[in-house]
DNA sequence: CGACCGATCGTCT
DNA sequence: GACGATCGGTCGA
């Protein structure tokens, strides 16, 4: 297993990293507690040119200034009051792109994730949905800005391999407000995934 | 199935 | 003061 470096990250083709995180693993170490899952669904989200992104023509807040920073860094994102969304900074420092991890396959620390969730048993949903990875993986904003290339939270390479024709690219989720930019195909899932969330095409 | 709705609060205007 | 890069439940067909 091969941990994701500074090189992967600081490429300028945000889209393209995106499509390429289908199939790498996530994984968070709190405090002792490992737990580990599959990427099976991303969206990308372009920097200053993006209706979509909040860094929308180049909106630098508090908030924002995290995907101004240097590549290999989460930008964690607390969403509608009640969830947190987990993202990865792309490309060089000043220029804002981010991958949104939208959905994992849980591998390692089932019970702890559980624990995280409240739920009893795991089912096809709780780690689908980008509120529910941060959740199941123990991710709050108070880690954004953390960097990927530490210990505590990366992203790895197993080696698992993905045939392009088990990649779809579709319209990103909950986006209308980006007029025409809601349409481009930025979010990608792996082809029937259980555990992809929401539309499955 | 799909449509709708309430929860809940940090962030920006 | 308005608004979300969401989720899970309910309701009706």
């Amino acid at each position: 297993m091969k941990k994701l470096g500074y090189d992967f990250y600081r490429r300028n083709d945000v889209v393209k990293i995106a499509r390429e995180l289908l199939g790498k693993l996530l994984i968070t170490k709190w405090n002792g507690q490992l737990t580990s899952g599959r990427i099976v669904e991303t969206e990308a989200y372009n920097g200053v040119a993006d209706r979509a992104s909040h860094a929308f023509n180049g909106r630098r807040t508090a908030r924002t200034e995290v995907m101004f920073g240097d590549a290999g860094t989460g930008y964690v994102y607390f969403c509608y009051g009640i969830h947190h969304l987990f993202n990865v900074v792309t490309n060089a420092k000043d220029i804002p792109h981010a991958v949104l991890i939208r959905a994992i396959e849980p591998l390692e620390g089932i019970a702890v994730m559980l624990q995280r969730t409240g739920k009893s048993e795991p089912n096809l949903r709780f780690t689908s949905g980008p509120g529910n990875v941060a959740k199941a993986m123990g991710i709050h904003t108070v880690h954004s800005g953390i960097s990927l290339l530490g210990d505590t939270v990366f992203l790895a390479d197993d080696g698992f391999l993905l045939d392009k024709k088990e990649i779809i690219a579709t319209p990103r989720i909950g986006v209308d407000y980006a007029l025409e930019d809601a349409l481009l195909p930025y979010r990608f899932i792996i082809k029937d995934h259980p555990f992809v969330s929401g539309k499955k095409k």
